[in-house]
DNA sequence: CAGTTTATGCCAGCATGTTGTCATTTGACT
DNA sequence: AGTCAAATGACAACATGCTGGCATAAACTG
């Protein structure tokens, strides 16, 4: 026993908790002259990408979370103008979550912030380095995503 | 602009996000039996794994969070009876956190169900790429914890 | 079409994490 | 020794996530 792979794994394991971490204080650090908080520019990203907006089940489908969570964020934002509810044509109770003008600005803000960020942290990095990890994770987040 | 590598840091930054609930939820759902949360084997395995026991700050340190929530999280778990405070010879204020016998016992079992776990989830998985997307999340970490 | 299952909104309670503040202890430097 | 900065404990406020329960709307099924 003691296998070096079940020793890799487990100590990937801790290593993902803590880039966890990391990268949510990032992310904070980097919005925070935006008003943005990590769960914020995490809903604001996925909606920007959606193109007729989501409801909010939706987005707790994509972020993996519950939808009750995103709820809370949701409703948040919307008092604080960056998103707005719209009828939805297919469904009499969920309403469709869509950024306003506002919410727009501040994800064209996010991509400023972000974007030399992540040209910045990989430039020492192999692409194929990159390429192994990600697809391993994705890997890890199918085997569990059940 | 729109860099492979950029898109796929940004990519690989989303999925350590999910993939850092989903294993959270393994954890959780693992140890369940155990009575442990994942709050709760990760101190105790950072405790188990130092010789004379830690200060809360250095389980917090070694676990990259912040000393008040460990604070907590192991006020709870000495009234459980896991963990226990010693009076530190190098310290007059911060106490030495150990594992009782029960906290032993609950190590014991988590590495009982957490190996064969490790080993069943790595099965299909090349050890190079273990390898090389550990060694990079370490130089992530290394990169953002300053 | 009627009945059942699933999806959604809403509310509550709780776990885990953060930051901030203040007093006290340690430790390091002159 | 004296002073000052860093570390620690204790407490509070807050953000983010989870689950559970309940009512209603939608979707499915016979």
């Amino acid at each position: 026993m003691h296998s070096p792979k079940r020793m890799l794994f487990l100590d990937l394991v801790l290593s993902v908790f803590r880039l966890n971490g990391l990268l949510i204080a990032e992310g904070d650090a980097m919005t925070e002259k935006l008003g943005l908080t990590s769960a914020r520019w995490k809903v604001i990203g996925v909606i920007a990408l959606s193109n007729a907006g989501l409801t909010v089940p939706g987005i707790a489908r994509v972020l993996g979370q519950s939808r009750q969570a995103v709820q809370r964020i949701t409703d948040v934002m919307v008092s604080d103008g960056l998103l707005s509810y719209q009828r939805n044509p297919q469904h009499k109770r969920s309403v469709l979550v869509t950024l306003t003008e506002e919410g727009k600005s501040a994800y064209n803000a996010l991509r400023e912030v972000q974007d030399p960020w992540a040209v910045e942290n990989t430039e020492d990095i192999p692409i194929d380095e990159l390429d192994v990890a990600l697809r391993l994770v994705r890997r890890l987040i199918n085997k569990f995503d059940k």
